[in-house]
DNA sequence: ATATCACCATACGCCTCCGCATGGTTTTAA
DNA sequence: TTAAAACCATGCGGAGGCGTATGGTGATAT
């Protein structure tokens, strides 16, 4: 019996690896990407995938080169955004930056299992490319020595980075207004221009 | 064959919750606790285990109830150290709360797996009695208005965080200097000191 | 001394998942 | 139209984990 359901296409390597960063998304776990459900939940079998995968690390691998890829992505969609205004151009920064981690729980899963040399190799690029463009603005635009702006831009996304875990993690504690981004970019950027010494003081 | 390895003795259930702790700092997941190999590294067996818990959530509710106790325990004694000094008792404050997340492991492997119901409540009783003495502080020996300082302790408590996590998964990006302790408390207790308007403004 | 209770080892069935082997079914191309 | 290639379903074996049943073994009490 040639059972297929309906008339069903057939798969290439990116709808599983698509199916992978969608699977870790809602779960929010590299555990969630786990071939037998997926293939459920792509109304295919394993046979669709060790055909096109050798294994769950590359599909793994797959997944986090998908993300970085779409992250990288919209790091230079931001950096080339409104190129006369500095100020519009930093908070887009911020805004891709940052906001990512309140809309898309994806990079707080993969934060959450940097415990995998990949994923932590796949993170500190990721992060120090957004580090860098965040300093680099501030250093150009603001005339601030290099190393305040890369004190500055960590502080930043420390800060914005515990305030996303937090929100997903116990939302209680955060008061309502974090709930508009735009208020957590305003304040984001505020506290990017007007900090004060900042930085590790000591040495 | 009575085999008995040398002539160990008997576990109890916070022996068992220990192991639990420790696996899930070591290993930095929940999926850390499991009974055969929690068994294994006790050097007994299942049968021990489902003596002393009814089943392997039973063991994570002990093993969560043990750190809220040991989180609540450190706090109040930071609380009460260096009574006459406000600022000391303020960087021991600090050292409590955040200091952990860099220490131990285990604060950050249950953020991360805040998912988890039943995490995410030990989490936010935690956090919040935290945040809710770290304000208290602020607001009595600084004179602060109630919202400033609530504001103020929020605002350190998610920097530090994701200082943390940037710490645990990619500390290529910290500056060395984030090494030592003391410097960061020093930074976060000075932040805290000299914030600007801060806080979320809108609405 | 022996009966009772606390504690534990062993073995079993079940489930979920990985990975492979095999054979079938499409699609493409000659 | 038929041969080859691409794609996939099915079935198997193995690993690891949960929970239970059962029968010890040690300590404790009488």
């Amino acid at each position: 019996m040639p059972q297929r359901r309906v008339a069903r296409r057939r798969l290439t390597a990116a709808d599983w690896a698509e199916a992978a960063l969608d699977a870790l998304r809602d779960e929010g776990s590299l555990s969630a990407i786990a071939i037998e459900p997926l293939a459920a939940r792509l109304g295919a079998t394993k046979g669709s995938f060790y055909w096109h995968f050798a294994n769950r690390d590359a599909l793994i691998d797959a997944a986090l080169a998908g993300w970085e890829a779409r992250s990288t992505e919209e790091l230079t969609e931001a950096v080339a955004a409104g190129e006369d205004d500095p100020a519009a151009r930093g908070r887009e920064l911020l805004r891709t930056m940052t906001g990512l981690a309140h809309r898309d729980p994806t990079e707080l899963a993969l934060l959450a299992e940097a415990g995998q040399p990949r994923v932590a190799a796949t993170l500190e690029r990721v992060i120090t490319r957004r580090l860098e463009a965040l300093a680099a603005l501030l250093e150009t635009e603001l005339a601030l020595p290099r190393e305040e702006a890369r004190s500055r831009a960590l502080h930043a996304y420390c800060d914005q980075l515990g305030r996303a875990q937090l929100a997903r993690a116990i939302p209680a504690v955060l008061p309502e207004a974090a709930d508009d981004e735009e208020t957590v970019i305003d304040s984001a950027w505020h506290s990017l221009l007007g900090a004060a010494a900042g930085g590790q003081r000591g040495a």
